[in-house]
Order: C-alpha cells, then sequence, then structure tokens
DNA sequence: TTACCGCAATATCAAATGACATATGCGGCG
DNA sequence: CGCCGCATATGTCATTTGATATTGCGGTAA
C-alpha cells in the first residue's frame, strides 16, 4: 500500500518534458516538437487502485494510456472463469492500442499496485500517425514489442515445465524492472501473488506454489513481503533456457 | 535454397492492381495512388516451398512479405528442439515486421505449403510511414491483429484442455480459410499435420492423435486427405467457449 | 516389385499436474 | 482482544497428459 500523498503533492500533474520515465536510460529521446506533440495529445492523469479495472473486456474504442507508475496486467477470461494473464505491463507501456484499433476490447487490463495513467483521447492516433509520423512508427514498435512478450509467453506455456515457467517468468520481471531502476541490487519489488504467477503460466494455484517453494529449496531465489531476490541470475537462466535482453532506446509515447 | 523456376512460369508477377486477394471482400479498399506506392514498393515475388524456411530465427532486418498464395506459420524453437507454433499465416498476412523493428528476428516463419510472397525491401518500412502514414496505420493494424491470434491461442494452451484447444483450432482456421473464400460448404483445405496441430497447441503428438480421434468419434469433425469438414460449428464454438468472428475489411498491404 | 519413409492410429506405462482438504500466519477491523 | 479474510504452505489422491513402442497404410524411389 502506497502512502497517501497530501494534498499538495496530489496535484502534480506532470509535464511531459519533466517526465521522470524519459529520464531513464531505457527509453529514446524524443525532439522538443515531438514531445510537445505529445504533451497537446494528453488529456489528463488518471490514477487506478490495486486490483481495479483499467480496461474491461469489451470496451469500445477506449482512451488509449501511457503507463506512468506501478504495474498492471493484460487477461482474458473464459466463460467459467478461467482467467489467462496474457502480460505484465509496467511503466512505460502502452495501454489500449488492440481495442482502439480493433473493433472491440477484447482483454481486460487490471492495476496491481497502484497505478497512474497518461491519458489520450480515443481518437488521437489517427491524427497522431498523420501530423507525425516518427510517432506511428514508435507506436507500431511499442505494439510488436509487446506481441514479443506474448510470443514469449506463449512459448513458455506451451513447452517448458512448470518449474522452467516459472524461473522464467521472475528472470523476465526481474530484468524489465531492472531496466527501470528499480532494482536494489539483486532483488526488486514484486507486487504479484502466487495466484497471478498461475493465471499467468497456465499453472493451477497449489502447483504454483509447489514450484516456488522447490526453487526456493533450490536456493535459486528467495520472495517475501514483496520483493523478488535472484541469487543466481546465470543459473535460472540456463535452467529456463531464457534470456532476456531488455532493451535500451525504447520509444516513449 | 530458393528453387529455381522455369523462365516462362516465372513471369507470372501480379500487379497490385489485378492482386485477386484485393477483390475478395474480406479486404478493405484502398486508393489509386495507395496501391501504386504499394506497387511501387514491391520488388519482386519469392516461392518458397513447402516445409522450406521463409525467415529464420536470428534474421537481422530482413526483407518483408505479404503472403499472397499458401499456408505458413510463425514458431520458436528451444535448445533442445522443443517448438512451439504462435500462429498460422494465411494469405493477405504480413511477415517480418518484428524482426524488422526490433533488433533481430525471435521467430521463425516457415512454409506448410508451397507459398508465394510479394517482396518488400527491408528498409520500405519508413518510407511508408512517412508517405503514406494511412499505410502506416494499417501496418499497426496489422501487428495488433496478429497479437490478438497469439492471445488468443496464449488463453487456450493456458487454460482450455486438450479438447477445447483442438476445437478451438479447428473453429478458428476453418473461419480465416472461410473468410477468403476457400471453403467448399462446411468443408476447407487443411494442410496441417497432426504434429503442426500438436506443436502450436502445447500437446504431445500422441495426445493429438488421441484427442483428434475423440472429436472424430463424437462426430464433431471430420479430417481426411488435407480436407477438414466441421459438421456442427455451433457445437464445436460452445465446446471450445471460443467464438472467431473474421473482420470484414481488414487492411492488405 | 521391393524397400523405405512419413503420417496416422493404438496400446501400455510413467510422470506431471490438478483437485480437494486443511493448516498456518498475518494484517485489518470491529 | 478476538474474529475474519486472504495468501501461503502441504498432504493425499485423481486425472490428464506425456513417453515409448508398435502397427498399418499409402506414396515413392531404386
Amino acid at each position: 500500500m502506497r502512502p497517501v500523498c497530501p494534498p499538495t503533492a496530489m496535484k502534480s500533474e506532470i509535464a511531459c518534458n519533466q517526465c521522470p520515465l524519459r529520464a531513464l536510460p531505457a527509453f529514446a529521446s524524443v525532439t522538443p516538437e515531438q514531445r510537445d506533440f505529445i504533451q497537446g495529445m494528453k488529456v489528463r492523469e488518471r490514477s487506478v487502485p490495486a486490483q481495479a479495472p483499467v480496461l474491461r473486456q469489451g470496451d469500445k474504442r477506449s482512451e488509449l494510456y501511457t503507463l506512468l507508475t506501478g504495474w498492471a496486467f493484460r487477461y482474458q477470461t473464459l466463460a467459467d472463469g478461467r482467467r489467462q494473464i496474457l502480460n505484465f505491463l509496467l511503466p512505460g507501456d502502452f495501454i489500449g492500442l488492440q481495442g482502439n484499433l480493433l473493433d472491440v476490447e477484447r482483454t481486460g487490463v487490471e492495476a496491481l499496485t497502484d497505478v497512474t495513467l497518461c491519458v489520450f483521447p480515443g481518437d488521437a492516433l489517427w491524427p497522431l500517425f498523420r501530423a507525425h509520423p516518427e510517432l506511428g512508427f514508435d507506436v507500431t514498435w511499442l505494439c510488436a514489442h509487446e506481441k514479443l512478450l506474448v510470443d514469449d509467453n506463449l512459448v513458455s506455456v506451451g513447452r517448458r515445465s512448470a518449474l522452467e515457467r516459472v524461473a522464467m517468468l521472475l528472470i523476465h520481471l526481474f530484468k524489465r524492472v531492472r531496466a527501470l531502476g528499480l532494482a536494489d541490487g539483486d532483488s526488486v519489488p514484486f507486487p504479484l501473488t502466487q495466484h497471478h504467477v498461475a493465471d499467468a503460466l497456465g499453472l493451477s494455484l497449489v502447483h504454483t506454489n509447489r514450484t516456488l517453494r522447490r526453487l526456493h529449496a533450490m536456493k535459486m531465489l528467495h520472495l517475501e513481503r514483496g520483493r523478488l531476490t535472484l541469487g543466481a541470475l546465470a543459473s535460472l537462466q540456463s535452467l529456463a533456457d531464457y534470456e532476456a535482453r531488455e532493451l535500451e532506446d525504447r520509444p516513449l509515447i
């Protein structure tokens, strides 16, 4: 639970030229003109508390978001309640493209922690492409990049053992969080419950627990009070046959 | 290895304004100007025989393709040979975006049948965005649409039983093929072996066979000599908790 | 023809994973 | 202070799925 901000701190809608994300080495720089255009599209910020929906399955031509702070995830549910988490969203990720481009939103997005979002109107996308093709290109990049995440997760769920899957998810998240400068040595914040891990990996809750315990017993990880510590990253990686390379220079809209 | 075409057969390169795909109701129309621009990007056609690679994992900034005829699939393999098919490609699908935009191609593409491709140079993408933002928008649409396919497959592999998975894949492919006007009543061509089905659904070959036999015994499908017949589409759909809606008006680059 | 090869089909057995029951610990809240 | 709800942990057993081996069939090449 994040501390409640006093009203004075509350009002700080961040201008794009002071966006703390842009300062990170992970993100590519933009020209002042591009930045101003993005700033002009931004209509407001939005806060969503943990566990609340950001987008619902079935939403039509919804707003577009860039995640500024906090964690979220994309998921889809079946009629009987089974849920599959498709990928996790971290600061800098772009949200709502599919529902905006195609007919309706087929996947829901839920906040995992308290979250703040940069809000763009649903009809901003085409003007952006027309006025700034470079930014349209960046949107495409972000889409292709998210597809990469889903591809990787599908390989995992389809072809890796439970042990390998869990290892691969933890490595993956660890590296993404670290790329955002949020790591403290070999430990990062980790707000997922075992339920989220299970739903992301196509495992039952019980088996996820067993597998986490097993990895813990193997001294490959330490998970406690919302922090994940990966001791032997290299051996985890060879266990999972997975090497995530976090990219520098990803675009940020 | 590209097959050497005899000079006579070789010459049937199709101009975009006579492309048989564009005539289909599934595809959106383009302005003559857009069509001419696409025609100008096209450098040649390429044929790939069944089972041969179209793109290899690791290719850098490869060419871009639009699939004109035949079937292909995107896949990823692990070090020990396990293979996961991510999605199947049918005429009109755009190939190579990820490897072109991101650093390298992380997924391979293999021809399932003999295939012909419309070839665009690897550096054509940015000029396309700049000269014709509408076409850039279409590329983004195609990317988001393919992500939808991978999302759906991930839900399947993660949360559906083997029976549901097989049912859902067959419905999905049936509808896509039908949307291309290739159906003959309730039957469509079906060039996949059980091996492909297994690799797409995260199942073993043997279990895939068992499951197909079971569906056959339930009189839900008929699979023979490269043709798939779905008798009771509605009951299959409720079995799989899956309803694919094939979109009209998808863009074609 | 004959041998071979890929694909499908099937049996048997083993392993991975899921389902259910239950216990423990911890924080919020009346 | 005690109760309740949620997340984690663990045992037992059932089920699904995987591994291995074998057979048959149809195409094809020597």
